[in-house]
DNA sequence: TCGTAAACGAGAGCACTGCTCTCTAATTGA
DNA sequence: TCAATTAGAGAGCAGTGCTCTCGTTTACGA
């Protein structure tokens, strides 16, 4: 994760290097979603490269950064995700509570899809993990997107209901969302749409929930009803 | 994990049994505090009992298996606060909203208190998981403790808000709650409620949120008033 | 009471992991 | 062309989960 990666290749070696980094994060991606982050093997991706462990260790430094790496994608992957669905529900002229459904229906078909990278972005951090700056402007994007719906929404939002007072969320959140009474609400319906797949993906619905897509349909909708969208 | 673990040891092998099947879970329980599920290691545990690695083995097959019990333990520990919390909150004559946000505390307060457990239990499952049969029961104590609350608040369910169709819900969860029209709303303060902890803990609301707590108490009083708690 | 069967603990060993170090070969820019 | 940088390979270290074997101890029925 050196300088030279982000800036164009110039010579021979720095597109192999280029090359081989992007080589190194597929594989790697690979095996993560076959076996998952904590299973996921240095020696592995090299081995499926047919290069020396230690040669990997030129492109990152520690399995951790390697990881650190596939949660950039993988949050890039769920934006990606959630901006086209807004896009097309959109382009299809349907109202905030058309769209807020399309959107949370696509981050629950990603996260069916690509169940290890929901893990390793929604689950218990890795070990060694730190939080770079890099991976905060990726992972903003997908929630970036309900804020963007609601902010057009103009919702009604109903008064007699509890507020969170003044300064409890942090001044660059609540400058993007525009309509000050949803700012709690909207963040507690983020954190409730990955609390909901955390639940059904990790087992906690076992026994207590029948079909788990129209579960999930009531629970969008119903967090859709409490932000007022029309 | 035999039979003889839960029957009264009569002999002296089968007492001995016992309390080293003890040691060896308070160790690792130790171990799970300090380390994390990831890092727990089966080795470092036989080592702090001054036993081979290998003897480890007679008590518990597999570190899974180990880890399995440990989540029993957690289970039951999220439970009995909740269940303390709310018979405190009870006795003190408190109306429902009270109880139930003081529920909501001790279990992120638990949470707070036990890191480890958390992720354990909430956070991604253990690979070689099996969510046995025994799980369950103890997994059921927390949010059995919402759902006394509520069927004792004899809410007010706001009736135009989205329902889940009939059959959405396991019949043994349904019969639990003996207020049909709160049962959607119900299952989902549940997830919201370990969601919430789960982004606070887990870094998700980093440069979100400036005081958790307070943010905490909200999402609480929010989702209680949702359910028409009194 | 005694002898067999079961349980136990220890140790060696296997295959694997992340990571470091050293050494050689290739590539670069002056 | 040549010195400096970089890439790759291999050996090696310390650690892991888990298995197998081998004596030892305990329990229980004849």
């Amino acid at each position: 994760m050196s300088a030279e990666t982000h800036s164009a290749p110039r010579t021979a070696r720095e597109l192999a290097r280029a090359e081989l980094t992007r080589a190194i994060k597929q594989s790697a991606s690979e095996q993560l979603a076959e076996v998952g982050p904590s299973a996921l093997s240095l020696r592995a991706v090299a081995r499926a490269l047919g290069m020396a462990s230690s040669a990997v260790y030129r492109y990152f430094a520690s399995r951790d950064e390697l990881l650190t790496a596939l949660i950039i994608d993988a949050y890039n992957s769920v934006g990606e995700a959630a901006e086209q669905a807004d896009a097309q529900a959109k382009a299809e002229g349907h109202p905030p509570t058309g769209r807020w459904l399309a959107v949370n229906r696509a981050v629950r078909a990603w996260a069916l899809a690509n169940k290890h990278q929901f893990e390793l972005v929604y689950g218990t951090p890795v070990p060694g993990y730190a939080a770079p700056q890099d991976t905060t402007v990726a992972a903003a994007r997908m929630p970036l997107t309900l804020v963007g719906i609601y902010n057009e929404a103009h919702p009604e939002f109903p008064a007699d209901r509890p507020q969170p007072e003044p300064g409890l969320i942090t001044e660059t959140i609540a400058e993007l969302i525009t309509v000050p009474e949803g700012r709690g609400r909207l963040i507690l319906a983020w954190s409730g749409l990955i609390g909901v797949l955390s639940f059904e993906l990790f087992g906690q619905f076992n026994g207590v929930v029948t079909d788990y897509a129209k579960y999930f349909d009531y629970t969008a909708r119903a967090t859709a009803a409490e932000l007022g969208l029309g």
